[in-house]
DNA sequence: ACCTGAACACCGTTCAAGT
DNA sequence: ACCTGAACACCGTTCAAGT
């Protein structure tokens, strides 16, 4: 609550230049563009930028950290607008495509999935999270999501079909499709086997 | 068809000596694992790494390629003893579970999935691709498997599923559960909804 | 024919010196 | 208080010199 001490001017402007690189170094490179490369394209030395940003993953974090916001208001959204169930698989394939665009999106969303959790209880990590549970128990209740889910075994899975779309085409054009086979099964619905 | 000419003793030597550390060693580090350190583990030059395994790939194939090999072989003896459906969901646990304890594992059978493929139309990548066509047609045959899914989308499908199981716990404990949930799909099947 | 290891380029990270 | 950039450790890759 309290108020952090204001930054010195210079150390602000680093710090907001650092950042605007970051972003466009991951997209171009993905999660491990070079730090070093960054920093200097941000015209600082590379000290600086381990002073702002003592871990990649404090720099990843953020990066994205506005998108990851964004994708937690666009859940509420959604939900205004769709029904429970296709509210959630829609937030569920702009998390996916946001997940392959943005390269960085992935790695940084990955330990906020994690069991123990404990070292990745960041900031970002809860607003997915959170996001994810209200879509997931609103599913649930209106009956069109298994009941023994949890939000986290669902952004896991939406992890995976990003994962499995992105390496269909190294892009994200089969998530639509894959979302559909996760939510309806890769059993047949109605049981007509035989030829 | 043709025998390749055989390697000399010490060539042939360090051949196998290089394989036998890095096998240890992508299962230690991950695909990742230091290429100088294997070298060095093995008693050679590094330049005799590359000499043998001009890439990081090149190294992962032969590495694994047994354990490919006897997967494949795992597909068509779980055909003899199960019916169709089951021996395709206890194969995919089976790789599943193998890309997770093998961390090179994934990195080598992910190209094998892409789309052109072109580059990637490995060996080891036919042998798994094959193995799951085998499987896909026969449980499609029997009915309990969705006639539009190809073999690549299952096997990109395992593929998420590993990951999505792997970020829970970093093993594999999810995995059976989740193969089931994208067997039977995210929404209930019996329409009950409703309180 | 094959091996060795020095050499080069590159990256992450730290820290003494500067302002 | 913050920044700089040299310094160190590490890794991948190449290649001239050796056997």
């Amino acid at each position: 609550m309290a108020q952090v001490r204001p930054m010195r001017a210079d150390a602000r402007r680093n710090y907001e230049r650092l950042l605007r690189v970051a972003v466009e170094a991951f997209a171009e490179h993905g999660e491990g563009a070079s730090l070093d490369d960054i920093a200097k394209r941000a015209g600082v030395g590379s000290g600086t930028l381990y002073r702002h940003f003592p871990t990649r993953h404090a720099l990843l974090e953020a990066a994205y950290l506005d998108r990851i916001e964004a994708l937690a208001a666009r859940a509420d959204a959604l939900a205004a607008e769709l029904p429970p169930g296709e509210a959630l698989l829609e937030w569920l394939h702009e998390l996916g495509t946001g997940m392959i665009r943005m390269r960085g999106l992935r790695a940084l969303l990955g330990p906020a999935v994690t069991e123990g959790g404990s070292a990745a209880a960041t900031a970002c990590g809860d607003c997915v999270r959170n996001a994810a549970g209200r879509l997931v128990r609103a599913a649930q209740e209106e009956g069109t999501l298994r009941p023994d889910v949890e939000p986290m075994d669902v952004l896991r899975l939406a992890h995976g079909v990003a994962t499995a779309s992105e390496l269909a085409d190294g892009q994200g054009r089969h998530i639509r499709r894959y979302l559909a086979l996760l939510t309806e099964g890769l059993r047949p619905r109605d049981a007509d086997a035989g030829s």
